[in-house]
DNA sequence: CTTCGCTATATCCTGCTGTGCATAACGAAT
DNA sequence: ATTCGTTATGCACAGCAGGATATAGCGAAG
């Protein structure tokens, strides 16, 4: 079988019609507490800085309190962490992720019958 | 609270690269089952033709036989109906979705706590 | 045999998303 | 003080997904 066959799960928390957390923000805030800093981060993932920047920004907001502490000044100056809340929702997105990934895989088998 | 507090959920049938199926293409499945007819069922969607088109396409070329009979000529002559495979890919599609959704609205009230 | 509404397909155009680049201010180390 | 690597922000640009439009061929109904 030359064709790969897979079911794509996306689950978003959503304020408003703003994207307050999902799969990409959850890699984020990982290569945040990795890396120290959201620059570094974005360079570890392959996005822009302004990118990283704008997601980070934007969980900030979403929530009522920040998921990422961030300070000015470079060279073991400023940077950025993870708060408590930011490691408990990444906890908690995650195990929900899994959960229906889980769930998904058990309908897997009998969608993919009838795919070529 | 004037903030809509929500999770989007997103399942899709891949194969290789190719979106096989997913919320839109149900969406449009009933659509052309309601109407008779792809355009029909765009312009009910508010859709384009080409895109509506390409979906059913996708699909059919995705599946081992295809989700939606089409057939040239107007005005009662040609359209488009579902196939029972269609019907069926559909229907457990949906199942699915629904069992998803359930599982995803446990874990929605302790995510949304933290959320303003 | 003309007309109507459909399938099928190509081409052009537009809007949005995210990148790239530029800038300013900052904080620690040298 | 100078340098380095950050945060924070704005703006111009590219890539691309999808919309709009055009055309050709078809089939049943009138």
């Amino acid at each position: 079988m030359a064709s790969k066959k897979y079911i794509k799960l996306r689950a978003r928390l959503m304020r408003d019609e703003e994207i307050a957390f999902g799969p990409g923000k959850a890699d984020l805030l990982a290569a945040i507490d990795r890396t120290g800093s959201i620059s570094a981060a974005a360079r570890d993932m392959g996005m822009s800085y302004r990118r990283a920047w704008l997601l980070v920004d934007t969980m900030n907001r979403c929530f009522r309190s920040p998921l990422v502490d961030s300070a000015p000044g470079g060279k073991h100056g400023g940077g950025a962490r993870l708060t408590d809340t930011g490691r408990r929702v990444r906890q908690r997105y995650l195990e929900m992720e899994a959960a229906l990934r889980a769930l998904a895989d058990e309908f897997e088998k009998d969608l993919n019958k009838d795919l070529r």
